[in-house]
DNA sequence: AATAAATCATAGCTTATAACTATGATTGGA
DNA sequence: TCCAATCATAGTTATAAGCTATGATTTATT
C-alpha cells in the first residue's frame, strides 16, 4: 500500500516547477540539483508527466519544461496517476482489462470501491498550490523525506 | 499503491470464518478450499493474525481457528495492519524507526498524512459485520475476484 | 498405543517489480 | 559548429511478492 518513487518524486519535480518557472522553461538539470534527484531518473519520469499532458517541452540549449496551467489547476491525484500505474488498492478496480470476471458476486469489492473512492477525493481535492501555499509560512530551508 | 495478496486473503479468511465458525474451530483446510487460496499460504497469513490477537488457535484433531471477538468488534483496519507492514501510503508514516530526520521542514509531508488519514478512517470504521450484512442480499453463489 | 488431523516454524524458490544507470540519438539556440 | 538540452530505449541491480517444501509438534479419536 505505498506509494512508490515515481509519484513522490514526481510531485517533487512538479513542486519545483511550479516554484522556480515562470515564462522560461526549467531545465530537468536544475530541478535534478534542487530535489536531489538524479537527472537519469527525473528523465524518465517527466517523459510521463508530458506524455499526458502536465508539462510541455522545449528541446535544445536553452529549453525545458513549462506548466500548462496554473498551479491551482494540478491536482495531486493528476501527477500520481500520471506517474504510478493506477492508484486504485486493488487492481481490478484500475481499468477494464484487470476488472475480474465475478465481480457481481465478489464480496469484498464494494468495500474496496468504497476505499478507492476516500483515496481518489482526497487526491483530486488537493492542488500544488495548496500545498505550496501551506509551505510559504516556513519558507527558509527544506529537504523533502518523501 | 496496492494492497497485496495477504491483506485481501486475510480478509477473505476472516470473513470466511466469520460466515463458517461457531463455538468450533474451522481449520484451515476448510478455508482452504471454501475460499481458493492454497493451504500453506494461508497458514503464513493467519499465524500474522493469531500473533496479533485476532484468532485463537485450537492444535492437533479436530482443531482449527476461533474469533477472539464477535465479527462486528473486527476492522478491516485491525486485518490490514496485522498482515500488510503498515498500511501507510508512505514509509516515514509507518512507524518511528522509518520516521524521517527533516519531516520539520518535509514540504509533502502533511499532504500524505492527510491521505494516510482518510484511508485510516475508511478501513477503521469497516467491520467484518458490515461486509456480511451487506452481503446477506445476494445469498447464492459467490466467488471473490479480489 | 497408534493413527491421523490439525497447527506451528522456518527455509527455499521463482517471478515480478522497483529503482535506478548507461548509451546514444535528436533538437535547437548562441 | 559547439553545446546544452530533451528524447528513446536497453540494461542492471536490489528488493519484495507470492508462493512451495520440509518437517516438527500437538491432540482427539480409534
Amino acid at each position: 500500500m505505498k506509494i512508490s518513487t515515481k509519484g513522490r518524486y514526481a510531485l517533487r519535480m512538479m513542486l519545483d516547477i511550479a516554484k522556480n518557472g515562470g515564462t522560461e522553461p526549467v531545465s530537468l538539470n536544475d530541478v535534478a540539483k534542487r530535489t536531489d534527484i538524479s537527472l537519469k531518473y527525473l528523465e524518465q519520469i517527466v517523459s510521463l508527466l508530458s506524455k499526458n499532458g502536465l508539462l510541455k517541452s522545449r528541446r535544445g540549449a536553452g529549453g525545458g519544461y513549462i506548466m500548462t496551467r496554473t498551479p491551482d489547476k494540478y491536482s495531486v491525484g493528476d501527477i500520481l496517476r500520471a506517474t504510478e500505474g493506477g492508484i486504485a488498492p486493488v487492481s481490478c478496480l484500475d481499468d477494464e482489462v484487470n476488472m475480474c470476471p465475478h465481480a457481481d458476486t465478489c464480496p469484498t469489492l464494494e468495500f474496496w470501491q468504497g476505499l478507492d473512492k476516500v483515496i481518489s477525493d482526497y487526491v483530486d481535492k488537493t492542488t500544488l498550490w495548496d500545498i505550496i501555499e501551506k509551505n510559504r509560512i516556513k519558507n527558509g530551508q527544506y529537504d523533502y523525506c518523501i
